[in-house]
DNA sequence: TATTAAATAGGAGAAATTACTAATTAGAAA
DNA sequence: TTTCTAATTAGTAATTTCTCCTATTTAATA
């Protein structure tokens, strides 16, 4: 995996931005300081760190694809009336959810790779946030 | 909501179907005894089942919208080499994942809607199914 | 039967993403 | 350094998935 201006490009605004860009969120920051980024690029770029597990692709659920850059176990909050996405870290419920599955008799034949939890819900009191 | 043939023959298409298909699988399926449905009315009626929570709409990890006649409370256990999608019931861990997150502080002003649980694996020994 | 509203077909169009290819660039070898 | 080779990229075309639009059809009502 070569180290081009580009690829730095793009981590670095994935890296910059905590708010879960899309494709082409990246791809206009981006082109403000590289004007003629090919979108393609970006995408296959994207793609690339994806599936090297250096980013993560995550989904609205109103199935817009999204980026991550925080690679950490973690969840995500939806929420829905704000159409945001919140990250939700905690060890202790990956270890019970986890725990839970091995000791599962109908997944005994599985391997357990990840598991993704996804809590879709929205403020009690929307106006102080 | 009026009951239409095209209504009936997208949702008995989806009831027949365990595989969770996708729209275009859909169309193609009811084509055979219903040529000329449009795309856009398959479109419009499995949305608008989605919206009265008669239908779900599911996605693949690798990002491919699909639909899901069984509305009671399930998880997905996608299994990526086989790239199928196989529903896992367990109310059991569906009320330990509630009852942990509603006592959550981090979630205390949260209206928790839904929880939806992937696990992503495969076959410990994928010749015998 | 006439009227009205809802639903549909069919095609155009939009948005996101991929495929393709020629040109460029990076890193290795000489 | 210069040359070579393979990887990468830009730019564009094409594809896929889905929505929008409008004329037509269908169904329900009076």
């Amino acid at each position: 995996m070569k180290i081009t201006p580009q690829r730095m490009a793009v981590l670095q605004a994935l890296m910059d931005n905590p708010h879960h860009p899309t494709a082409d969120d990246l791809i206009k920051t981006i082109r403000k300081s590289y004007p003629n980024i090919s979108a393609g690029t970006v995408y296959q770029i994207l793609n690339m760190l994806v599936s090297k597990k250096v980013i993560g692709k995550i989904e609205t659920i109103d199935h817009v694809v999204r980026f991550d850059a925080i690679t950490e176990k973690h969840f995500h909050l939806y929420l829905s009336d704000e159409h945001e996405i919140v990250d939700f870290f905690d060890d202790a419920l990956n270890r019970i959810i986890t725990d839970y599955l091995n000791k599962n008799q109908k997944l005994e034949n599985i391997n357990i790779e990840d598991i993704k939890i996804q809590i879709i819900g929205n403020r009690k009191n929307p106006e102080q946030k």
